[in-house]
RNA sequence: GGUGGGGUAGCUCAGCUGGUUAGAGCGCAGGACUCAUAAUCCUGAGGUCGGGAGUUCAAGUCUCCCCCUCACUACCA
């Protein structure tokens, strides 16, 4: 057994998050995360809601509300979706937090001590109209490259050049499209991660076997770039007050605070210290075994789940943060990084409210639909898209037919046939050895693959040893074996009964309430529901360790088909589709 | 523009350090079975592995050029 920490990217604040950010890295952490609690490992997975910078207040102020107050109701809307999706975090925090704030303030100062900080001036644009500082993308204006008109300040969407929003002819807000706007000389503190390449190009390296080449070949391009350091600052009242070396409001610094990618990672740790605080049973108030390299945690394996556009933060500027304290602060070991899922032909946006949200998602169809053909489809070699009609194929194939049909049928057989009870007697033969073998080589490779975190690999193989069940039942054919020789019918079905409880084990992690279900159903009790298969024949004996004159009943049925016509609504409602 | 992914059966994707007739699921065709949510099981058809050149006894796999697509490009997060 071993400590396992797992972190999924904050979700941003400013609404319920859609299916990308779902598929991307909360689910798949979950679905990891309950995998290894069933290893009997023992798992710590933290997440928090991401509350700080300029599209929180913009967001605030589109609703009507007090920043403060509408963090509070969106944390609240994101909690609730994550409860829908069954995410089993064992703490949802926010990087609003105390203890996030203190944290923040700590690692500014110790990396100031430490040469890593430093105070620079640069130009801004302010908008008057608007009273308030304008990062890039919301000052709009003419593209000095070619002449469009609707440039954002950080690109143009028309010629593709980066630009610099000072460079803009005829400037003006995104926000308000006021053209009353300035460009102002503005302090901010940077950090200089330049410094730390060396020892960042020799951590990521040593990582080169173990982390997906998404995330290296993104971590090792910026470093051949040349890191720049990088401004942790922001003009912005929301957020954590800016402190100097001894921890006071820094001189200068009135109206600015921590950029949200300084403090967004620091949350990891403050959530733990929340959760630790919150859950005094559980974690005996102990954080630092988890985060302090001298209080244990040089023995977690600490395991990070984010989409691909977050991997320059999660190996460049945090990592900076981490070593540059020289404090003795656990560093990630294994980064699981995801491309998106693609929405017919664009990207999801929360902004745009393109694509099916979280809240919408669990109105049409249960979680565990979600769950299984997110994480069957999961971006991880690239880009994936999602369409209603793989969505269908999914649920109807793979769920209800190959797995649900197969606990139905052998479950409604055993308790016509043999009173629902679990029959004994009868002799192994082919058909039983066949399975034993099946499941010898399939289980181990299920377990291998959930330990490399290869998702699609992992639902694959659960899906054939689902599958697997529905041909051991068509080589044992205990229905035709019934009428002559009722011993060998017994075993067909006592077997199969077996196999329904096996496969409500491995489901847990990805369907959890059709596994509970199941398990229910055969009053499998909790202690037995892990995943401590042991050795072959430990494998093997799992065809047949339900106890005899076990009462069996047949569970409604699991999973009701998605419809054609349910399609043509959903792609209706949601624009996709046709 | 730069950098990095990806381009493999109708669709979604596996194919590690190059090595026998290129794989899976879905879909499709045929057959079997009848316990079951017209479910399941078996068999089969279907690909000049984006294009071109090269290295090699041997290339989907390595090198170079080109095309398409997606992402990142540091003040959105």
């Amino acid at each position: 057994m071993s400590k396992i920490l797992i972190t999924s990217a904050l979700p941003y604040i400013n609404g319920v998050k859609h299916l990308g950010n779902l598929a991307g890295s909360m689910l798949p952490a979950d679905v990891y995360a309950r995998a290894m609690r069933l290893m009997g490992h023992d798992v710590l997975y933290i997440c928090a809601t991401d509350e700080h910078g300029t599209p929180a207040e913009l967001a605030a102020q589109a609703a009507g509300m007090d920043v403060a107050a509408y963090c509070d109701q969106m944390h609240e809307a994101q909690a609730k979706a994550g409860a829908d999706f069954k995410l089993s975090y064992d703490y949802f925090g926010r990087s609003s937090s105390d203890s996030t704030k203190a944290l923040t303030q700590h690692f500014a100062q110790v990396l100031e001590q430490n040469g890593l900080i430093e105070e620079r001036i640069s130009q801004q644009v302010y908008s008057n109209s608007d009273g308030r500082y304008l990062p890039d993308r919301y000052v709009e204006g003419t593209c000095p490259n070619c002449g469009f008109e609707k440039a954002r300040g950080d690109q143009c969407d028309n010629c593709g050049k980066l630009l610099d929003p000072i460079d803009l002819i005829d400037p003006y807000s995104a926000l308000s499209g006021s053209q009353d706007v300035e460009v102002r000389d503005t302090r901010h503190l940077y950090l200089k991660q330049s410094e730390k390449s060396d020892d960042l190009r020799k951590w990521v390296n040593s990582h080169k076997n173990d982390w997906p080449p998404l995330a290296t070949s993104i971590a090792l391009k910026w470093l051949d770039e040349g890191l720049r350091d990088r401004s942790i600052t922001r003009d912005l009242d929301w957020g954590i007050p800016v402190v100097d070396a001894d921890g006071n409001p820094r001189e200068g610094f009135d109206g600015k605070v921590y950029y949200v990618w300084f403090d967004a990672p620091i949350a990891y740790i403050g959530a733990t210290q929340d959760w630790a605080h919150d859950n005094k049973e559980a974690s005996g108030g102990d954080w630092e075994s988890w985060w302090r390299t001298d209080k244990g945690a040089d023995e977690v394996q600490y395991v990070q789940f984010m989409g691909k556009d977050n991997v320059a933060f999660h190996t460049l500027s945090f990592p900076t943060t981490i070593m540059g304290s020289g404090e003795p602060w656990k560093l990630v070991d294994n980064l699981k990084a995801f491309n998106w899922v693609t929405w017919y032909g664009g990207k999801f946006s929360t902004s745009e409210k393109r694509g099916v949200f979280m809240d919408q998602a669990i109105d049409i169809a249960p979680s565990d639909y979600w769950r299984w053909h997110l994480m069957a489809n999961a971006p991880e070699g690239s880009d994936a898209a999602f369409t209603w009609e793989e969505f269908q194929a999914s649920v109807n194939s793979d769920l209800a037919n190959v797995l649900g049909n197969f606990v139905n049928r052998i479950t409604k057989y055993c308790v016509s046939k043999f009173d629902g009870t679990l029959p004994d007697g009868g002799k192994a033969g082919e058909a039983e050895a066949w399975i034993a073998a099946e499941l010898q080589q399939r289980i181990p490779a299920l377990i291998e693959f959930y330990q490399q975190r290869e998702f699609r690999k992992a639902m694959s193989e659960t899906r054939a040893i689902w599958a697997a069940g529905n041909e051991y039942l068509t080589q044992a054919a205990p229905w035709t074996h019934y009428k002559t020789d009722r011993e060998k019918a017994a075993i067909g079905v006592r077997y199969g009964i077996n196999l329904v409880a096996l496969f409500g084990i491995i489901a847990q992690p990805i369907i959890p309430d059709a596994a509970a279900k199941i398990l229910d159903a055969l009053n499998i009790p909790e202690e037995n529901r892990t995943w401590n298969f042991g050795d072959a024949s430990g494998i093997a004996a799992l065809v047949d360790a339900l106890p005899a004159c076990l009462p069996v009943s047949a569970p409604d049925v699991l999973f009701t088909k998605v419809e054609d016509e349910d399609l043509s609504i959903w792609a209706e409602r949601f624009g996709g589709g046709s």
